[in-house]
DNA sequence: TTTGTAACGTAACCTAGGTGACAGAAATGG
DNA sequence: CCATTTCTGTCACCTAGGTTACGTTACAAA
């Protein structure tokens, strides 16, 4: 176990007050996760409220044909706010999260996320805060299916991605992008190679190298 | 100027505390908009959070090149947590709300809302639900967007209307049903006809029938 | 009654993207 | 070393939906 409240103090120390920090220090569980875990899936219940304190975790929309879509990110410091919610009203995930690289997590008992609303101003501004990044999220990924084209969502979708990694190289098959972005293998590498052809990037088994971000 | 506290008290009294309803009828404007109305548009700024008390809004997405896309309805008794946030942090609105028939709102300070969520539960559970709901919304839209043909699309919306406005008859042309599904009023008079043909609806001027919800 | 206009119908055509099929290249595991 | 799997490239083909174009209705105003 690493030094938790150091940990917390780097991750939250600017969004939350002092008192609220040592609650949190005092009832939280830590989790790691490796990279590629689910840490939910759809349709499951869950009691823990995540904050991600290191890391990053995709969030994904599954539907009853196994269609799959990446909605948005979680970053260090982000907590999901829809998990929140599935805690608080005792409901089923409607998302998976699947880390992206070895994270590390923080776990609240949602009993105390009730409490906390009531007795810290930072807690609440914390919490809406979140609900409308996710909100302003969705509504960039409904811009991009709605408005743009694939071969554009596909370039955003790999500079995203360097960008959160920090790193040009992006490591994924071509089948794991076209679940990603509900488009098929064949139409991926297509795009892909045009995209290889204007000098946008260059491709490689398992692995895409883009030129610039 | 109609029965406000009896209004506040129809639309909100099995959700909010008594208290607070005193309140609200103590700080809030009461406001009629006309059907067709535009209430807040993308780029404005908002100093007040509106509740719906009676009626319905639609709420919709448009981007820099005049593409619009239909987001969600605000029916009685909801309010639009993200007008509220775009209140709270003063940003602009990213979204364009619009009356679907007449309706009536009541208009809250901001400078209320977080003062009422360090007092009051019932408020805090209301702005979270309507969070909540309206990331449920935005997952349905995904879904529809991502999963959904153009066809199936159409009759949900349709059904939607219907079910919103309680009128098995939906007065609208193929062109405004066209901007709100981000589609062409070609292809949704084919579609319609299509649907006409099996026998689901009728099609009139500015006029279209459904045969059954 | 005529005339102008907004709404609707429909045909011909185009393109983005999905599908199936198959071959070659790269890794992996005995 | 070979055998097997996994990944990638690239055919040919298909379909949903967008686009252009133009005619036909319905209705309102004069």
């Amino acid at each position: 176990m690493p030094d938790k409240e150091g940990l917390i103090k780097e991750a939250l120390g600017y969004l939350l007050e002092e008192p609220l920090l040592q609650e949190i220090g005092q009832v939280s569980r830590y989790k790691q996760v490796k990279a590629q875990e689910v840490i939910i899936n759809v349709g499951e219940e869950f009691n823990w409220m995540p904050i991600v304190i290191h890391g990053s975790i995709k969030v994904s929309r599954e539907n009853d044909e196994g269609n799959e879509l990446l909605l948005y990110y979680i970053e260090g410091g982000d907590t999901c706010a829809m998990t929140l919610q599935c805690c608080m009203r005792k409901t089923k995930s409607e998302i998976k999260a699947t880390a992206m690289e070895d994270s590390e997590l923080l776990m609240i008992p949602i009993e105390k996320t009730e409490q906390w609303m009531q007795d810290y101003r930072s807690w609440r501004e914390y919490i809406l805060q979140s609900y409308h990044t996710r909100l302003t999220e969705m509504m960039e990924t409904v811009d991009a299916i709605a408005f743009m084209r694939l071969d554009e969502r596909l370039l955003k979708y790999l500079k995203d991605q360097a960008k959160l990694l920090g790193s040009l190289e992006i490591i994924h098959t071509h089948q794991q992008i076209a679940e990603d972005l509900h488009s098929s293998r064949v139409v991926i590498s297509r795009l892909l190679k045009q995209l290889e052809v204007k000098g946008l990037l260059t491709l490689h088994r398992n692995k895409i190298i883009l030129s610039e971000i």
